[in-house]
DNA sequence: TATGAATGAGGGTTCATTCAT
DNA sequence: TATGAATGAACCCTCATTCAT
């Protein structure tokens, strides 16, 4: 565990040589989990990337489940952060969900390990007990914002209103999963193209129609 | 073992019990990766499920690893078994779309824990060498196959011309990858409003707009 | 585990072979053990003594706590059957006494190392919750027979009345228990003498005095 | 270091501060050892109890070792310090082997952890070379001094002669240690209560019978 | 054909200890 | 004087695999 003496106050401060460890440990966990699957990236090879021993990573993060749970919550955010202005900027719906994908796989493309790697917990890490470590009640979170945005929008008239929030919220979010893995097998993907192309789809899909304004099913 | 006979004859036969165990094998290793997780599924509590030994599993499939490429395999000419006629039976390209994701997704209901132990072995399942056992060019066969599907009729001009049809393609697979992961948390999903749903969004998605029957970027 | 088949049957049956295996292990268990302590007799050691391995140990036994325990039941099945007859052969408060304290010491004798290991597993032994692996029943009921014994025969007059019959029954254990320690550190010991001087002892302890029926304290 | 320190002048001299830190640490140590046990009472642990730091610990007294033998040693003194006048203010066999189990007992109560925490040293802290921490010797010296006390007092006719001293001090010293581990267990124990029946158990096992005067089998 | 027995590599973790600061 | 950082050995355990029967 980081600290000795467990009396030795309210803020849990850090060195600054413990956080750059950390870090440095956090990112060769990261690369090791993108490269290799959870399933091979056991504390020893994550040491030997990070050029360091298992000791010292249990030393740090108190076992490897800390660890990975680091890792996520560092993605997580990371990526509100860097959504959230992104989203705010826009006004229409069109704009949000299009800012929505693009803004998704811009993130994806500049953290591609990290997304790799957590993508790689959330499907196969599991605790001693066998529950996952991966909270998913921060993936349902995210598919629940979704959700509300297209039903919001679905109110003002900027989108049909036809179409099950649900499932169109689950088919965005389905694509956007599917690029980590993509670009994992192919590197040299072009994001921002498929970010837009992604975009012109889904704006076609949730767009009123000319003169139909009711539901679909006639 | 079975791959020692198979270079001794012409057709690698197999006994009629051969066949029936490997079946029992297969299927308790199917129930157990699908309940527990590629990760927890040892050969020991497969074999537990199965009624038998560790010592058969390895006797019959020579490894852990063959077990799982057959579960894959199984799944695969099921899988196309399923659908070929499905989509035969169409001839517009909506009519072709909606049969494609509404049998496939039908077919993942019918078949929910195997489709659930291949995605878990797609994802976690390596060799000794850290390669994934699965072949994923299994995965791409099948999207290149709808690609072409969409591609041709965006030649009828029965889908818009302007929208790209791999990316098409990908959202597709990607919105139906996603049931079997959304299954296995809630059981209770109404699989056939979903497909229906999923059918009608692509529709969205693909359908030429009124005054625009170019094939693609007139 | 030692069985692979969960289904085989409602009796724990036991190979041959595995119960000889078993056996041999737990004697190289309680050597190790009695030599070194519980603390130093890892795994390793004991099977180094015992001529294989640690998987093996573990094959057998499931993790070290079952060996401990085995050793533990092993040590107070044999106790009972050696000690029961000699009790039941003698009728007075003096006889069942002395038999009680030379036929204890006797057992010990015979079984020096095991009866070693058991004191240095209840001690010691923890599992991982740190709760004893030892079951301290098993004794305080030991220590409860010897206390009836007393009081039975303070009832008869075989005894003095005036003494605490919990005390004089912890006593005499406390000089029994004693003897393991004292054989490790000087083998030469002569029970046989110990046992009898001991049994004098503690029969000069209770005795009844000549015309002193009454309570000690006037 | 101390050590270092040690060899530099005639008097291994320690300054207020480092024998006030070196007391803070041992009394968390006891505590630690006699809470938790020898074998989960890690210096991590001890370090937290005390409000300091692992490293602290070994600077101090150079090891864990170091620290348990100073643990031991101090007891030692202590009981020396305690008993001795309470010995010599007795002037018979009886009044001196009252005084030696009563005082020792109120020792025990006055001394809880101490005495628990050397206990469980005793049985089993052990060095790198698997030799036992606690110096055996020390307790060898009090039974020897036991013992003599009781040769003394056969000599002089206040107890009977026919008991072998060597055993009849085991004995004594067996009830004595026995009281720790059942302190632990039960600690309303009323260890008054407890010392004056050990003792009339004692001094009726030792006391001379009617018409029975000689020294040792006349 | 099938099994129980045994193995050995590798897993995560604990811990006393070293050392630069 | 004291600490946080880091190490490395040892620990118990899991697991796929081998093999004699």
């Amino acid at each position: 565990m980081r600290s000795e003496r467990g009396t030795s106050g309210p803020k849990a401060e850090r060195t600054f040589i413990e956080t750059a460890r950390r870090a440095q440990i956090v990112a060769a966990a990261i690369d090791t989990i993108a490269e290799l699957g959870y399933g091979q990236a056991s504390l020893a090879r994550i040491a030997e990337t990070a050029g360091t021993s298992k000791g010292e990573i249990i030393y740090h993060f108190g076992g490897k489940d800390e660890l990975v749970r680091e890792i996520v919550a560092e993605l997580s955010a990371k990526g509100r952060a860097y959504m959230g202005p992104r989203l705010e900027a826009e006004s229409t719906g069109a704009g949000m969900l299009r800012s929505y994908i693009e803004s998704n796989l811009s993130f994806v493309r500049e953290n591609r390990n990290h997304v790799l790697a957590v993508v790689a917990i959330a499907l196969s890490a599991r605790d001693a007990d066998g529950d996952p470590l991966y909270d998913f009640s921060i993936r349902e979170e995210g598919i629940t914002a979704l959700r509300r945005l297209l039903i919001y929008f679905q109110g003002t008239g900027d989108f049909r209103g036809d179409f099950d929030p649900d499932i169109m919220a689950m088919a965005i979010r389905a694509a956007l999963d599917a690029v980590p893995a993509r670009l994992a097998r192919d590197p040299g993907l072009d994001i921002g193209r498929y970010g837009r192309e992604l975009a012109d789809l889904f704006q076609a899909a949730t767009r009123r129609e000319e003169g139909n304004q009711g539901p679909h099913h006639p």
